[in-house]
DNA sequence: CTGTTAGCGCGTTCAA
DNA sequence: TTGAACGCGCTAACAG
């Protein structure tokens, strides 16, 4: 591969020139830039970008940080972030941690090697205080509420969610509440979650039981899984606030084909308005993941082109979809 | 950020030096060494990697080149390479390109400018020609079958698995077999399917019929759209093989929610092998989708590694699940 | 409008 | 075991 120095010497002109004309700058001859423009098509020219990186100290690359690419809450928040970044040309470096704790810190030391230019983590297992400890290095957004940081927040409000969705079981004349969670401990969401649990049947009279909190639930077979789970126990919930709607599925089907109702024995209201839900009628909460995506990547683009001097707190209204499963 | 030569003046050494502890290279004396870590502590230096990687001439970087992370097959393709990758120790640029053509030339190019080692695709709309041309840039595995070419493949057989399906609807009696897609045209994959399903039915006696080959298929709502589409249809096909199964659960649910029975009225068999197959009971065909990204990342990084001389086509064998769909 | 020159930060001969 | 010096390929003052 040739340099720009052959590419110099082949057109008759210096290395400014070329520079010139490869980054459109003005002030080139209409003559020169066609030698140049020739000799790159001849010597089958191409920049290096690594040394365009070095020197600019940016790469347009952002990171993101999640646990698993192939679970939808994390797909289509990706894909909310590609969309973004396909339209500021802008590269995405998907980092799947799998909840390492290492490996998250592998990609915050990649913010201050400067491969990366700016950071979006949708879900984290490290502290925040260790996350904001690169925030000098350059902007970094999360996909979740964060407070009296230099960190972006771009997130739906978990709480309100689930005070929304319990009370409406409440009201529903649901006294049985319990509710499933992917990742079992330290899930900053999964705090919030539990927290309104808590505080929302106290307000209510109601009693939140601890063994109605299940964890471990993924994908589909996770929430059939859960049927039997739950015959099994000798006090069993009404109802069931699932988050992810294929666990929902998973839950209405099997409880179905066992004899049981939905929403007769088992009220359901599923999270993330997957296609799923309209097609078996779930009840479920729209928590507007692609758009969690999007602006949690153009926070931190936005940042990176000055139009934001700081961080930005963003607070998506979520949409509450009534259907048949309640 | 105090760069290598601030080291190496703080410790009182060469930028050699330091450079050498940075690289745990041999031949340095413990006390400098110490003093070049005490260094590095108290400036709170980090490596500038984009100087790395214009020395190196290597990133350590594989783009990823897909439609849409959202759709399962992508997916859960990419969680094989992401696996792999970090085991590996390389990174991962996803390229969602929504299959325009100038976005998959752009990652193309990031192979010619060094900023990518090397290249996955997952999906095409460039021809080969187009992709082959970029070869001597750098190693490029494609997960279709690809034949002479200085191109990796690692695939499985659609036709030999169109075969397989229909023959066994054919034994099970269904005459009248129709097959969705997702993508409309140019897909080197609905090519093959194409070919299976009108050679395999002329061979077997049967009809093979233009108006049952169903596109635009992607997701569960998709799928249940379908049961309307078809019995608008004049004559209607009595067995469908369905590429992706949530598009199968859509039209399965669909279906049967119109009074309609499967595999009654309708056989079905999906594709993926995706966990809501097993929870409804669809004969499915499990094509291996998360190995099939793990090995083609594996032969890049293997070429790359130097492990491997040139191209690899690697055939993975498909697995024909029979539940009750069919 | 154009070219000379000095770096960007680092790895690596080569000689000591 | 160490360091001086060169070069990776490119951009951007600065001077003309």
């Amino acid at each position: 591969m040739p340099n720009i120095k052959q590419i110099a010497e082949a057109a008759g002109v210096s290395v400014t020139t070329v520079s010139r004309v490869l980054n459109d700058h003005p002030y080139v001859s209409e003559a020169k830039r066609k030698a140049v423009e020739e000799a790159i098509r001849k010597l089958n020219y191409s920049r290096n970008m690594n040394a365009v990186h070095l020197i600019k100290g940016t790469t347009r690359t952002i990171g993101v940080v999640l646990p698993r690419i192939n679970l939808y809450y994390f797909a289509r928040m990706m894909e909310g972030m590609a969309q973004e970044a396909l339209l500021h040309n802008y590269q995405l470096m998907l980092c799947q941690t799998d909840y390492r704790p290492d490996e998250e810190r592998k990609v915050l030391e990649m913010l201050r090697n400067k491969q990366i230019d700016g950071l979006v983590i949708c879900s984290r297992s490290l502290s925040l205080d260790e996350v904001e400890a690169y925030a000098a290095y350059g902007p970094i957004a999360l996909c979740e509420a964060v407070r009296d940081r230099p960190l972006s927040s771009v997130y739906i409000d978990h709480y309100a969610i689930f005070q929304k969705a319990i009370t409406y079981l409440w009201e529903k004349g649901r006294r049985r509440i319990g509710f499933t969670a992917g990742r079992r401990r330290n899930s900053p969401s999964l705090r919030r979650r539990l927290q309104a649990y808590n505080d929302t049947l106290l307000a209510l009279g109601g009693s939140p039981r601890q063994e109605w909190v299940l964890d471990g639930c993924y994908d589909i077979g996770d929430g059939a899984a859960l049927v039997e789970h739950l015959l099994a126990m000798p006090e069993r919930p009404d109802a069931l606030l699932i988050t992810g709607d294929q666990v929902a599925a998973g839950f209405i089907l099997a409880a179905r084909s066992r004899g049981l109702e939905v929403p007769g024995d088992f009220a359901v209201i599923g999270f993330d308005n997957q296609p799923i839900s309209a097609v078996l009628g779930i009840t479920t909460i729209d928590n507007r993941l692609s758009e969690i995506g999007a602006r949690a990547f153009d926070s931190v683009r936005s940042q990176l082109a000055g139009q934001q001097p700081g961080p930005v707190s963003e607070e998506l209204g979520f949409r509450f979809i009534k259907r048949g499963s309640v």
